[in-house]
Formats: structure tokens, sequence, C-alpha cells
DNA sequence: GTATTATTCAAACGTTCGTTTGAAATCCCG
DNA sequence: CGGGATTTCAAACGAACGTTTGAATAATAC
């Protein structure tokens, strides 16, 4: 109708799902009415539930979305280093990249909603509500399977009970920068100048991570884990 | 009335702090509703109203409880920790301790709803509602700042900038470790059998958070940052 | 160009939300 | 034990929620 540009095939999906993607990550997903929903996108009201169902359906469908495509990439990525290294298992730093690289790129693509959606995903890896823990469970399940096998095989000397903890807090890791929450930068008064910046980004979580994760194990029960951990800058 | 045990002075006000804590744990802030609130707690659905004035002064109340006597219990540990070093920087592992001690020692207090507050709090840092982050940041301004201090003292050789990185990633790993998000878990069909051993897990995460810590810093735009890290065990 | 399907739209549905009310019950101090 | 303050209670408030409806419009096929 008025000054309707071009809208051709679905794009009333495509706008939805932008709009959701944003919103959802500034309001949470109760928070994000469909009304509010509907009226960023410029869509009537009852579009959300023409073309996605409900409202739990589009959620899940703005996870599809993007979630997809990226743990594939992931999961293409390993394959491509384990059939370069033919047969010789991989570094674990080479691991991490692969794991992260995708999602780290992501944040810098503000133009196509990209930024939005890894902001959204590092909330919900702590979201309260069971289906979507769910949800996001059974989407992440063959690749962390992958990348926990790869892990194992790059440190056979790491208990797999100690191992499966390492990965826990790496992602914890991740999950939260990639939130990008403002807590802790408002507390210190604390503004990175280059929280766009995805490579030195990459480069900071990747020291960070490899270090954590070849760290000597703790000294719980039995034989000591011997020397501690030494700066080498 | 039926079956009411003794109700002294402010029972009301703790019930109802109580039960907050572990719907709004377990469903988020707005999933918990007023209604399921009182009925948990065993009161009126005008309590909270009367005692708290609205829910959002209960979400505040929920946090002053604890949170104020957690970091008072952080910064008298550095403070100890300081005046025991004499003058000498403190070791950033002691740092890191005094840091999470206070929290993980909450995870095994299941009796007195501890638990449930340490994983509110570590899901409230990836909270989406700006007047929740901002409550947040008030209330962990000074210890922040105080520790970040501590932390420069013992590592003069890193730059402030990367340091705020450093502990961006401590805190993201702290939180999604307390949040205690079975996303993971569910994942790569991950049950860890002591979750609740808060001393083994203060060992991991002291060991983890070390690591990366000390990790050398990325060689970014000048010179190198020389050797690789190097397992120690 | 008409028939068929797909999409958009304004309006209304019933439910649940946080909050308010005013009277009843309880507590506390003289 | 009596009386004023505090707390509890059932009921209702308007607002906002996700969803449904049926007619109007646009797109597609024959």
């Amino acid at each position: 109708m008025t000054l309707r540009a071009v809208k051709p095939q679905h794009e009333t999906r495509r706008r939805i799902l932008d709009s959701a993607e944003e919103l959802f990550m500034q309001h949470g997903f109760e928070g994000a009415s469909m009304r509010l929903l509907t009226t960023k996108a410029g869509v009537n009201l009852a579009a959300i539930n023409y073309h996605f169902g409900s409202k739990d359906a589009l959620i899940e469908a703005v996870f599809h979305r993007r979630l997809d495509p990226m743990n594939a990439a992931r999961l293409a990525e390993l394959d491509r280093l384990e059939k370069e290294a033919g047969g010789e298992p991989l570094s674990p730093e080479a691991i991490i990249r692969a794991f992260i690289g995708e999602s780290l790129a992501m944040i810098e693509d503000g133009r196509n909603g990209g930024r939005n959606f890894v902001r959204l995903l590092g909330r919900t890896y702590t979201e309260p509500a069971k289906p979507i823990r769910t949800l996001i469970g059974r989407m992440y399940a063959s690749t962390m399977e992958r990348f926990k096998a790869a892990f194992a095989r790059a440190l056979p000397e790491v208990p797999a009970s100690e191992l499966i903890w390492r990965m826990h807090f790496m992602f914890g890791t991740l999950s939260y920068t990639l939130a990008a929450t403002d807590t802790v930068q408002l507390i210190a008064g604390f503004k990175p100048e280059d929280r766009h910046d995805s490579r030195a980004l990459q480069e900071r979580l990747v020291q960070f991570l490899t270090a954590g994760l070849l760290a000597p194990t703790p000294d719980l029960k039995r034989g000591s884990s011997s020397s501690t951990v030494r700066r080498a800058a």
C-alpha cells in the first residue's frame, strides 16, 4: 500500500525473523511481544501466526536459520583440518579456532543481523525456559559430539571427565563474550575500544581458552599435577 | 490458619524471597508470575506489593539480600590477603580464589537457598532487561574496581586493556558455571558426577582461570608473544 | 479473464498479567 | 483486656498478552 517497496516472495518471513532476532536479544523471548515484533517488522499482527504458526515456532525458526549453517560450517572446518592432518591429531588451538571462528565472524556482520544473532545466542545459553534449552541442546548435539572426540584425540592424557569440564568452561567464556553484556563494562568504567574487531577478539579468546584448556589438571584425589603455569610472553 | 507453624516477625518476607529466588531461577523474571510466587511461598497474592511495593522492587530485594554480603566477604578476603602480604603484590591465583570462593561455597548450600541464588545470579549476567543490568552493575561496581586494581598490581606487565579482557573472560566462565545450564550437558550426554562438590569445582575453575589469565598476550599489532603455552602435567 | 490459492488486514477472543482496594484478622503495647 | 497499628485476605481493576476469525486483497494458474 502506501510507500510499499518491492516485497517479493517471502519478504514477510524474513522481515519477521530479522526483527525477532533483534528484539529477542534486547528484551528476551517473553519481553518481546507479538505486537512489538510485528510493528518493528512492519507487518500485520497476525503474520507471525500465519507464517510460523505460533510465537514458539518463530523462536525455533530464528535459531534454525542461523545455527544450522553455523554448526555445519564448524563441522566442515573440522573435517577439512582433519583431512589436512592426515590421521594425526589436531592441535588444541586449531580445534578451538574451528569452533569459535564462525560465531566470531558474525559479530562484524551488523548489516545482515548476524551480530544480533550471536548476542541472542550468547544469552540463550543461560535461558531458564526448558523448551528453549532442549531446543538448543538438540541443535548442538552432534556438533559437540564431534568436537569432544577431536579434543579427546588431541589431548589423550587428559581424563574424559576433566575434558568435559574444560569444554564447559570454554563454552561459558565464549557464550558470555558473545552475549556482550555491558554488565561488567558498566562496572569498571570499562568500554573496550575494539569490541567489534572480531580478529583481535578471536586472538584474545584463543589465547585465553588454549591456556585454560592446557592448564595442569587439578590435584584433587591422586598424584600431583606438578608444576604451575608460567607466563611465556 | 490451617496448619500454620510459627510465623514470627517477618516470616512472610523471607518466604517470598526464598520462593522468588527459586522461581526466578527456574522461569526468569517475567516468567515467574506474582501468582506463582505467592502460591509457592504460601502467602496471599497481595503480600508482595504490601511488603516490597512492586515486583521490580522484589527483584531488587532478592539480589540485595545475598549479593551485598557476598561482595563484602570478597572485599574482606582481599583485604585480609593484602594485609597478610604486607605490601607485596598478591599472586593471581590468590586473587582469583578470593573472588570465586564465596560464590562457589554457596553452591553447596541447598538448604538455605544459596544454590538457587548463585544459579540465578549466573543467569542474570546475561539478562536482557536494562534495569536489571544496571542494578547488577551498581552492586558490583566497587568490588570490581578493587579486584581490577589487585590484578593490575599482580600483573604489572599485562597492559590494562588486555587485563580488562582477561577479567571479562574469567567473569564469563564463572557466570556460566554458576548458571549451571544443562544445555551443554544435554548435548554431549554429559552429567558431571560432582557438580555440587564445590571444592573440586573450585580447583578446576582456579586451574582453568589462572592459566587463562596468565596466557601469553596475543600477538596483534606489535612485537611477538613468543612461545606457546605448554602443558605442565 | 476468470478461478483458485496465498497472503494481508482490522477486529475481537479469552486468558493472564501486576496492581489496588477495603474489609477482616492478627499482632503488640499500654 | 482494650485499642491502634500492622498484616492478611478475597475480590476486582484495567492493561497487555498470544491467538483466532472472516472478509478483503494480491498473486498465481489455467
